[in-house]
DNA sequence: ACCTGAACACCGTTCAAGT
DNA sequence: ACCTGAACACCGTTCAAGT
């Protein structure tokens, strides 16, 4: 920890600590100086090693990225819907598990190595399927879409969880009554989170119809 | 300007402010501070409109939605699948609009007025054509996931191009060569923002394939 | 080469005080 | 009732200086 020409810590030390602090206080409070201070650093160190916040925040969309199993996904040995379920599934589980992972996804390019790689799973997929290139190419796009949308239909609905408290007063005449969106209220237990069978996965299946059926 | 008993402004004229803001300057530069200097008042004016900067955000994104025209979507004049693509390429619009926007949507719960109201009208829409109310709820639940995941990948595209420079030093590991990822390469232009046909257009036809065929 | 310490120009929010 | 001014506890980032 005292100063000194060596390295005390790397890259991936930085990016847990911050994941770390994403998962218990939030993407507000990921901040440069919070990390170092995590890891016994002080901010400047934090510049040696990214040269900015946004390099941080990319890195970590790249380690959330990076734990989806592509190799399972270009197995043939399932059938591609099910691989295509997989993929989707573990990557909205990924963003789902911390809290602000939303933002984080939404802030920054989506072109690391990782993020690249899981559209070339995709389009590989979709053309085995005997889809032309093309084709193939908007059908990744479209399921990259979906499941980009669900992440962040998700994200919302917790932060509303998160704070059912307080905002009534000055901000109430924005808020809904519940009485003038009947259908929503209705069916607002079929697509929560936990709903059964998962609008998620009934959604995908009716994309990957369109999609197939092409 | 003056201190005085009468409200200067209107909470309009402040996310008003804000937009100009988010627009001139993205979505980082939209202060409590900033937003109440463009309006010649104190920090601590704004917080008699809003209770915090989150309520701002949160009307910001009301007056976003507040632009879509629900009532054409309702009118049974036009086929529903042409309502639903005119709804959809209007919020993606909305959200391409303002720079940083998307981050803006991401950032709190979807459940203003105008939120709930853009949900009432898919699921209204899609009973008309003879679903279920259930399935009516998860297509519209697919429908606004799809449009957000399009907003996010536009937002994801648009911070790449603005950001070609200096940023391959240190994180020069993280990012892509081209040759790794081909069939991305190849097919990059077919689902780039001005692509035609519109890769998000074709993805919203499959997926109105999959949902109306159910 | 790696790190610290001080500094710059900012934040959101609270609170007592003015009119 | 509405607003100001001062203050608290923070930010990201730069830069000279230490080892």
């Amino acid at each position: 920890m005292k100063p000194g020409p060596r390295r005390s810590v790397s890259q991936v030390d930085i990016v847990d600590a911050a994941f770390e602090i994403l998962e218990q206080k939030g993407f507000a409070a990921v901040s440069v100086r919070g990390v170092a201070a995590a890891l016994g650093l002080t901010p400047t160190a934090i510049y040696t090693y990214f040269p900015s916040k946004n390099a941080l925040l990319r890195a970590m969309v790249e380690e959330l990225l990076s734990s989806l199993d592509l190799a399972a996904a270009g197995d043939t040995g399932a059938p591609w819907r099910e691989r295509v379920h997989a993929l989707a599934a573990a990557l909205r589980a990924r963003i789902a598990e911390h809290t602000g992972a939303m933002v984080l996804v939404t802030s920054g390019p989506l072109d690391g190595r990782h993020a690249l790689g899981l559209n070339e799973t995709l389009i590989a997929g979709f053309m085995a399927e005997g889809m032309p290139q093309a084709d193939a190419a908007r059908a990744a796009y479209a399921v990259r879409a979906h499941v980009l949308g669900v992440a962040a239909l998700d994200a919302a609905e917790r932060v509303d969880d998160a704070e059912t408290a307080a905002e009534t007063s000055t901000a109430g005449a924005l808020w809904s009554d519940a009485a003038s969106h009947p259908l929503t209220e209705a069916t607002a237990h079929l697509v929560a989170d936990g709903a059964e069978p998962s609008a998620f996965a009934w959604g995908l299946d009716r994309l990957l119809d369109g999609l197939l059926a092409a």
